[in-house]
DNA sequence: AACGATGTCAACCGCTAAACC
DNA sequence: GGGTTTAGCGGTTGACATCGT
């Protein structure tokens, strides 16, 4: 770990926090809120920057995080929502309450990642390995075809690195759209969820050979739009990468339109229609349900009754990951049938007190205060998920219209 | 028990965009 | 309009813990 350069100059501390240094942060914010954080180690009384007060804060010291380990709900809305968003962080964090942008990278990088590798799946493109290693080949036939990429798009080839964002190949695609009988790279499977739906993994009625969440996403949201062969309005793209952050929320409150009749390695799926009304983004426990920690701590209840308990029915593991000779995979794989997605191992709920699990210097002042923050949660969050709508809508477009600049494209 | 490999996580770095002057 | 400051974000690092031999 380095040094801030404002810690050089000043000869300020760095490296990890003392309890008094805690004590100090948490009783000058708590007093004063933290106003300036450039002034705060002065005013508190630390020899810190502001930089990293404010980070010892926001990922520390804030009243209102949950401590101890991810529940597999939580990890499995965290593969759901990278699905969609690849590496943002923050945005991810923004739909777990109580939990860090810092906290859920640590937990992607160190433990889902290697999760989903041991599962097949490509952590990046939330696709099966043996995929991308064909679209891996499908654009080095490309290259090889002299298709000239335009800096644009290569400059942000290594943003999109380790996100789920388009792919060289879905932004070929763009630049070469198949024709209608093709149907592989067709802009509108770009246009749902900027990522790309084979149709040979989904029809409209088909048989898949493995279900995952990025496969859902642009098969519910945007099924009417199954025929359509032209680019649309960026407002349409917008719209679209609003939907797409209901498609999750969709699925899990209404687990009929996911009717997997798993028979070996396929699924046969109905077609659902569209939803008749968009409710932003991945929605939290409703006020007639228990709180969010109850909903964690219920993680191995079937009947608890709040945001995640109604989930689809359905793994998009691939089968043999499921097989298990050992007695407790299987009935772990039967109770996943109430659950959302398969995260493969059988993991502890979490515990009744977070901070049981993880004693803290801190922990009696960050669970009394939990309950009681909560209900701020409760209260900002729908304004929150509609600012976070918006910001999608606008990121996606911006993603699109980068793209369509690259490529000389109107969207 | 000792030691290296591996995993976890807090904290830092560097960058960008917005706010401010 | 341009420079500076600030806040925020994602990537990376390194200390510490745990595991395996």
């Amino acid at each position: 770990m380095g040094r801030h350069s404002c810690c050089y100059k000043q000869k300020l501390r760095k490296g990890l926090w003392s309890p008094e240094e805690d004590e100090k942060l948490l009783n000058y914010i708590t007093k004063h809120g933290h106003g300036c954080w450039s002034s705060v180690p002065k005013l508190a009384g630390l020899q810190r920057c502001g930089k990293s007060c404010r980070l010892r804060w926001i990922n520390y010291l804030r009243p209102d995080l949950k401590r101890g380990p991810f529940s597999q709900q939580e990890e499995n809305l965290i593969v759901e929502l990278h699905a969609v968003l690849g590496n943002r962080w923050s945005q991810i964090a923004a739909q777990l309450p109580g939990r860090t942008d810092n906290e859920i990278k640590n937990l992607w990088n160190s433990c889902i990642k290697k999760k989903l590798r041991q599962r097949g799946i490509d952590p990046n493109t939330h696709k099966l390995l043996s995929e991308v290693l064909n679209q891996n080949i499908d654009t080095e036939t490309n290259n090889n075809n002299n298709i000239n990429l335009s800096p644009t798009y290569k400059s942000n080839e290594k943003a999109s690195e380790g996100s789920n964002e388009l792919s060289l190949v879905e932004a070929v695609s763009l630049k070469h759209p198949p024709s209608a009988s093709e149907n592989r790279f067709n802009p509108v499977e770009v246009s749902s969820t900027s990522k790309l739906i084979s149709s040979k993994s989904l029809t409209h009625e088909g048989s898949v050979s493995s279900c995952r969440p990025c496969d859902f996403v642009g098969y519910f949201s945007f099924p009417h739009h199954n025929n359509q062969n032209n680019y649309g309005s960026s407002s349409d793209m917008g719209l679209q990468a609003v939907n797409q952050n209901t498609t999750f929320s969709f699925l899990n409150q209404n687990p009929e339109f996911l009717q997997p009749s798993m028979s070996s390695s396929s699924a046969i799926f109905t077609a659902p229609p569209p939803p008749t009304h968009v409710k932003p983004s991945i929605s939290l426990p409703s006020n007639n349900s228990s709180t969010w920690d109850s909903n964690a701590n219920n993680s191995n209840s079937s009947g608890g009754g709040g945001y995640f308990d109604n989930s689809a029915t359905f793994s998009w593991w691939p089968p043999e990951a499921v097989k298990s000779d050992d007695p407790e995979e299987i009935k772990w794989s039967e109770h996943l049938h109430n659950t959302s997605f398969l995260m493969g191992t059988h993991q502890a709920s979490q515990p009744a007190n977070y901070s049981e699990m993880k004693p803290e210097s801190h922990s009696h002042i960050l669970s009394n205060s939990l309950s009681a923050t909560y209900w701020h949660h409760q209260n900002h969050h729908h304004h929150q998920q509609h600012q976070q709508a918006l910001q999608a809508s606008e990121m996606y477009t911006k993603d699109l219209q980068r793209l369509a600049v690259a490529f000389g494209q109107t969207l």
